[in-house]
DNA sequence: CAGAAATGTAAGCCCTCACTTACGGTAAGT
DNA sequence: ACTTACCGTAAGTGAGGGCTTACATTTCTG
């Protein structure tokens, strides 16, 4: 059950554009923090979020910390989706079917 | 951007509950609120939600209606994640490749 | 060793949002 | 037609979370 954290964190909208700003390239605190209206420990408190979900993780560089996206959040979401995609699928095809087994005259 | 809306949507427990609820079998909303704690009209306020999002639907039956999965919104999400997932990976691979071209003596 | 640079953390404020109660509307039953 | 059942919506309230300022910590540099 840990996508409950992972959908906790990509709800954000700030949190998504962070996910977003490192998509292309790992990027220090700081110079994310430029990309964005808020001060930087709000991207700070962000990328905690974050991070505890697996989404992100952090290369220490000396005084620096390099943020980078990782693959692991994203899977755990993944597979929870298709479950999820699979049973819905499952339902829509079982409606179908029980809609034509009334015949087409009786909607 | 539909899936900012999607995420936002379940982002929340009951939401996500709803889901799981409506995974096998769809319900109406009475049915559905005597499995949670809160009132019928917040679970009409998350089915709502969730229907803005194209993740449920609700078909009319009489005075009821009987809200089952819909595989659109999921659709919308599963999409979003696999972008984002083949970023993920080759920023990853990236990050490998820069790693070993330094050297195994240079960590 | 002193100072600066980069970041995480604590405390507090404010606003969004989930929940409740009350009400209105539609369909079925008698 | 009246009543009952089922549901959506409006208005109001309370708590969680995002943001800010202030502070502590670590690492590099002169």
């Amino acid at each position: 059950m840990a996508y409950a954290e992972i959908l906790d964190a990509l709800s954000d909208p700030t949190r998504r554009a962070i996910v977003e700003a490192l998509r292309n390239t790992p990027l220090p605190v700081g110079t994310l923090a430029q990309q964005f209206p808020i001060s930087r420990p709000a991207i700070s408190q962000h990328l905690k979020v974050l991070s505890d979900a697996g989404l992100v993780a952090a290369d220490p560089q000396g005084t620096r910390r390099v943020y980078r996206l990782q693959p692991d959040g994203l899977a755990t979401l993944r597979e929870y989706l298709d479950t999820l995609w699979d049973d819905a699928l499952a339902a829509y095809a079982r409606e179908a079917q029980r809609q034509s087994t009334k015949g087409p005259f009786d909607a």
